[in-house]
DNA sequence: ATGAAAGCGCTAACAG
DNA sequence: CTGTTAGCGCTTTCAT
């Protein structure tokens, strides 16, 4: 049953059932009485109005989009849960997407959620920038708020970390515990957040008096899969690091996989310090010393900035971008020397 | 810029462009002319047909719902990703909703849910029938399709676990490997899911000629906070059994923690088999025995059961439901006594 | 305090 | 082969 419906019921007009039902019974000085027949009569036949009808007439859905590069790595689906909730105290439902790291799927996700009228969108890219993907994010109107891993050249307020600080809390962190030879497993060779993060490395490096080659860098790909091979290349190496950085959270699975493959041990043979906590880093053998972002506050501040936009859609592109600090979590992978 | 003005500019009716735009261009015979014109300026405006307009006056929205209990399980995160696939190809978007393990939210986003027009709605409930949930489903005429935890009392095709059978075949293991007493470290006392799954373990025990008191069965909650409590309880006994089964995927995270507070080690203290395989498994230490489900067949089955009603929807209700077999992931948290 | 009516963007039945 | 038109369910202006 519909609104018109429920209205043709009572004998009232469709727009007195709508006011009432839409909360804004109060500003059109519906009669108390009348409101509670409304509302009785809703209850009882379960009627609330159709948002789609709702939707097309007020040009809005009351709903969002979300796409992230990987719901099964626990920052992102960690994230996501954070900002459902924040929307849903706002009423607003959250459409959420999965490239799976892949940047085709990406761009046609993108361009098929931009084409749903979703009132807006946060997108935690992949990370690569394409001509389709800058086009298409510039040619929309849509509200967008980026997360994460970050897009040059793509003008949108923006919650991200750190990268470049983070990078060099990491390799200050193993330089001080004596390493010498760092290696980097990175996810994406073209992405800005991980080129941040290990110049953050370099810097330190630099300016403890080190020489550009005691600095590794392998692996391209955020997936366990792909970082298989980059975790090989790190420690299979003749002149093998003494300690590994890994850039993403999905990285480390395969520095451990590896690992063992090797019959290496950890700290002893090479140190490992992993970026993003897990809910298992500190149940590993040994417990992992991680960088840790502070993702629900990232979640929350994105959700926030999408809203100022929503509430008011002159202010598009007037705001600010939010960075975030990481921190050092020490547990037991990294060897003082 | 929507199909009408789009229209006009070519000076062709609306419903020119709808057809081509919709891919009925053929259905209709329009000109190959007509066709390639509006094609051209689509794609040069950039205009897509509204799916907020096509959905009202069709009566679909050509958008799905899925509501799971934690995104954040590896479970359930790779079982939204295969879903969300399969119904990509199919050209449907899937809306994807997290009731974090609460019965409250869940039943909050299921209303919710119901009453946005979607096309039909996979879900993977908490594992709790209250009233309100027995209500929202039963009285809805959305087409439903359970997953993974069943609903007792709720008539709706259902892909599962035989989970009898998972629970057998983990006591089966853990008998042939010498232990006596046995540990279940449950989800939710109240879900069918893992009754079925103790009764499983029972079964065995019986079979075998085992006392009932040779199994303890502790815990609450399907998270990781909630499991600590029940593995407390399980580990810190003065008469700790043998082993212990993880019902669930989280649980194990329970488990692995307190047993470390405890100072025990595994499987020379008490042998550990979990349930659910998670892509750390085989790099703790030692690599976990796990009991591992099917989850990209189960997500696809669940997908093609729900497609059925969506293409026929007179079938409602007239499916089979789907059961699933587990299988054993043997490796080195189980002592050979 | 309430009703009537227009129109959001679209598709499909009907008409030619 | 293409155009005209009625409505999908709703909100909101205008009218009373």
């Amino acid at each position: 049953m519909n609104i018109s419906e429920l209205a043709q019921h009572l004998g009232v007009a469709v727009s007195t059932v709508s006011r009432v039902l839409s909360g804004n019974a109060e500003k059109y000085r519906i009669s108390e009485q009348t409101v509670r027949r409304v509302q009785e009569a809703a209850e009882k036949f379960q009627v609330v109005p159709d948002p789609l009808g709702a939707g097309l007439r007020r040009g809005k859905l009351g709903m969002i989009g979300l796409l992230v590069p990987d719901i099964t790595n626990p920052f992102f689906s960690t994230m996501a849960r954070a900002i459902e909730l924040r929307f849903r105290e706002t009423g607003i439902a959250v459409q959420l997407c999965d490239s799976a790291e892949d940047t085709d799927t990406e761009l046609l996700l993108l361009t098929k959620l931009l084409s749903r009228r979703l009132d807006g969108l946060i997108l935690a890219p992949v990370g690569k920038v394409s001509d389709g993907l800058k086009k298409a994010i510039s040619d929309s109107s849509m509200p967008i708020v980026l997360l994460d891993r970050l897009l040059p050249g793509i003008d949108a307020p923006s919650v991200s970390l750190d990268n470049r600080k983070a990078g060099a809390l990491a390799a200050a962190h193993l330089l001080d515990a004596g390493h010498r030879r760092l290696g980097c497993l990175r996810g994406d060779p073209g992405a800005v957040s991980d080129r941040e993060r290990i110049e953050g490395v370099q810097e330190v490096l630099r300016e403890r008096g080190f020489e550009s080659d005691d600095l590794v860098i392998a692996g391209e790909g955020y997936t366990r899969e792909e970082s298989l091979a980059g975790a090989e290349k790190l420690l299979s190496a003749s002149d093998r690091p003494d300690a590994i950085i890994s850039l993403s959270g999905q990285g480390v699975l395969g520095v451990l996989e590896v690992s063992r493959r090797l019959g290496l041990s950890i700290p002893s043979d090479f140190s490992l310090l992993a970026f993003d906590e897990q809910p298992w880093s500190a149940l590993m053998q040994p417990p992992l010393t991680t960088i840790a972002q502070p993702i629900e506050a990232m979640a929350e501040k994105a959700a926030a900035l999408l809203n100022v936009t929503l509430k008011d859609p002159k202010s598009v592109g007037q705001q600010e971008s939010a960075v975030f600090e990481a921190s050092l979590c020490e547990r037991e992978s990294v060897a003082k020397k």
